[in-house]
DNA sequence: GTCTATAAGGGGATAGAC
DNA sequence: GTCTATCCCCTTATAGAC
C-alpha cells in the first residue's frame, strides 16, 4: 500500500490548490480533510512551500504520463487534441477544478521562490507536449504549412488555461465552445 | 481633486490583486502602500469584500469604456482584435500584472458570494464586447460565415486571459505568439 | 508517525479619542 | 477621516512525549 498518509495529503492538497489556490488553503484545512494534526502534516512536508514543490513536481510527472499516454493511443492530430482538451474539462468536471498551474500562476508574485521556479517546469513540459502534436501534424499534412508550430501550441495552451479559468467563473460551456472554436480553426480547410 | 484617499485604496488593491491575488494582499498591505492604517481603510471599505466588489464593479467601467473607445476609433475586425490584445499586454507590461478577472478566477471557491457575482458580470461583460467586434466584423465579410461569433469571441476571451496568466509564469512571448496565432487563424483566407 | 502544547506573528474587524 | 488600542481567531512552524 502506497497510499498513505504522505500521498493523502498530496491528494488533498492538490484539490485544495485547484479550487481555492495556494493562499486560499492553510494546514488546518490540511489537516481536518486528512484526518491527522498539523504537526503531522510538518512531520511529512516541513514546510508549505516543500508540500507544494513535491506537489507540482508530481502533477507534471502525472500530466506527463496523461499526454505519453494521448501520444500512443491518438494517431492523428485532431484526435489528439480532442483527447488533450477532454482532459482539461475533466478536471473542471472533477469539483470545478482547474489546472495547477492557471490557479497558481494567477498568484504568482505571492509565491515562494522555489513554487515559482517549478511552476515554470510546468508550463514548459506542458506546452512541449502540444507543440509536438502540432509539429507531427503538421509533417503528416494535417495542418496547413503556413502555421507555426510552437506559436500555435502557445495558443493551445494559453486557450485551455484560459478556458478553464473564466469557465469555472462565468460558464461551464465556455470550455467547450473555445476548445471547439479553436479546433475548427487549426484543421479548417484539412 | 477627486485623487483623495478612497481612490488611492482602489488603486493600490487592484494592483496587490492583479499580482498577488485576492488572498495573497492584507489591509496591512495596502495600510503599508496608502500611508493610512488599517482603521482607516475599513472607514472607507467596512469590509475585504466590500473593497473588492467596488474595485471590480470600477474594473469592469475602466474596461467598457476602453472597448467603447476601440470601438470608436478602430474600423476593422482586424484593427480592433489588435487594439484588444494591445490592451492586454499592456497590463502585463505594467508590473506583470493579469487580468482582474483571471486573477480573481484561479481563485474562485474562495472568494465571498458577493465578489463572486461581480466577477462573472465582468466576464459576461467583457465577452460581449468581443462578440460585438466579431458579429459586426462577420457582417461587413472580414470573417467567414462558417464562424460562429459567439463561440469564437469566448475563444479569443479565454486566449488572451489564458495567456496572460501563464505568460508572466513562464515567458513574456506567450501572450505575443498566441494571440498572433489567433489573429492569423481568425482572418485566414481574408 | 502521530500526538499535545506552544510559540510568534498575521488576519479582518471594532470602539472610541481626536 | 484618521488615529491608537484592542479583540479574537488563524497562520506556519517547532519541541518533545508517546
Amino acid at each position: 500500500m502506497k497510499s498513505d498518509t504522505k500521498t493523502l495529503i498530496l491528494d488533498v492538497a492538490q484539490r485544495l490548490i485547484q479550487t481555492r489556490g495556494h493562499n486560499g488553503f492553510s494546514f488546518r484545512d490540511l489537516s481536518r480533510e486528512v484526518g491527522v494534526r498539523t504537526a503531522s502534516i510538518h512531520y511529512h512536508f516541513p514546510t508549505k512551500t516543500d508540500l507544494a514543490v513535491a506537489l507540482i513536481r508530481r502533477y507534471r510527472e502525472m500530466i506527463g504520463e496523461a499526454m505519453a499516454d494521448i501520444a500512443v493511443q491518438q494517431d492523428s492530430l485532431g484526435k489528439r487534441l480532442d483527447a488533450t482538451t477532454r482532459l482539461y474539462m475533466d478536471t473542471l468536471h472533477n469539483g470545478s477544478r482547474i489546472c495547477v498551474c492557471a490557479a497558481l500562476a494567477g498568484e504568482y508574485l505571492s509565491l515562494p521562490g522555489a513554487v515559482q521556479v517549478e511552476l515554470r517546469k510546468l508550463i514548459d513540459d506542458s506546452e512541449r507536449w502540444i507543440s509536438r502534436f502540432l509539429t507531427e501534424g503538421r509533417a503528416r499534412g494535417e495542418i496547413s504549412k503556413d502555421n507555426d508550430p510552437h506559436s500555435l501550441a502557445r495558443l493551445w495552451y494559453a486557450a485551455l488555461q484560459g478556458a478553464l479559468v473564466v469557465s469555472r467563473a462565468g460558464n461551464h460551456e465556455i470550455l467547450r465552445d473555445a476548445a471547439g472554436a479553436l479546433k475548427n480553426l487549426t484543421l479548417r480547410g484539412m
